[in-house]
DNA sequence: CATATTGCGTTTTCATCGAGAGCATATAAG
DNA sequence: CTTATATGCTCTCGATGAAAACGCAATATG
């Protein structure tokens, strides 16, 4: 399962998404709009700012934004950055690998099921973005700025 | 990710399928082969054995035995008993489903995503078994008695 | 400067995971 | 009937991580 974390910040993410006009939201407005404890969400707003998916104005007039278009956010990049890694067993990760001990990944029946789950979730994953889940159109300009 | 738990459930039933003849097998066995903490197997091997999955002997000549044939055990059924939900949200959930707060079903296209991803792994989970993943054939036999 | 707002390290609380200890119970062999 | 062999069961423990709160620093606006 995601994490509560996860799940906060596809919340967050999804509202910020569904505003009609970009503009600089406040952390207290989606914590109140959306139920989600102010302070966590606060921590989980900067860690997507880290990553350059959100910017951030400070100040009176100030909240968050996005940096990147929300039809490039890829669910699968929010997932990891917040929860790890998707794959059920380390020695299928794409982004985490670590060797299992005592197997050899080439006559391991469970591997080759977990690589199988693998690739189907990815292959929605990896495809579904932001201002898909937000059931919004693309953004046609960013920051004022006209994008394709 | 699957807890170490789980893959050892998987580990152990493995081994278990691939022996030649179907004989009680020590938890200490499967432990020293496999690399199992003994008593963290003996736990595992207990819930499996509550869940109608394997059968286990006392005393001399004992140890543990499949009671369902491994190509009826489902990879899905091992996750759920030991992990839980196989799904990524809780509102996507066949078999432990809560209602997310804050949230219409109708309308959430994160619930949706998810709903796709829970059914692309399940149609692999649900069908693949553990004599699958051990590699090899279905019993003709189990505790002597012929199954089909 | 006063105010609004994010930035960020620390701490707390709680549950769960992974693991081990110890004793109880059942069974087979002699 | 006794002994050795196995599993059954309950409790405990530490480490880790999840979820969340606290407090203050930094920054931007007017």
């Amino acid at each position: 399962m995601l994490s509560m974390k996860t799940q906060y910040a596809f919340k967050a993410l999804m509202y910020m998404a569904q505003q009609e006009k970009q503009r600089p939201i406040l952390i207290a407005e989606i914590a109140d709009q959306k139920t989600i404890p102010l302070k966590f969400l606060e921590n989980i707003l900067l860690q997507l700012k880290k990553a350059g998916i959100l910017n951030s104005k400070k100040g009176k007039g100030g909240g968050y934004l996005f940096a990147k278009n929300p039809a490039e956010v890829k669910l699968a990049t929010v997932m990891r950055l917040i929860d790890g890694p998707i794959s059920l067993l380390p020695c299928v990760s794409l982004h985490f690998y670590t060797k299992c001990k005592n197997c050899d990944e080439n006559f391991c029946g469970l591997n080759k099921v977990m690589l199988q789950v693998r690739d189907a979730s990815l292959a929605i994953l990896e495809n579904k973005t932001v201002s898909d889940i937000a059931g919004t159109q693309p953004l046609t300009e960013l920051a004022g700025i006209k994008v394709e």
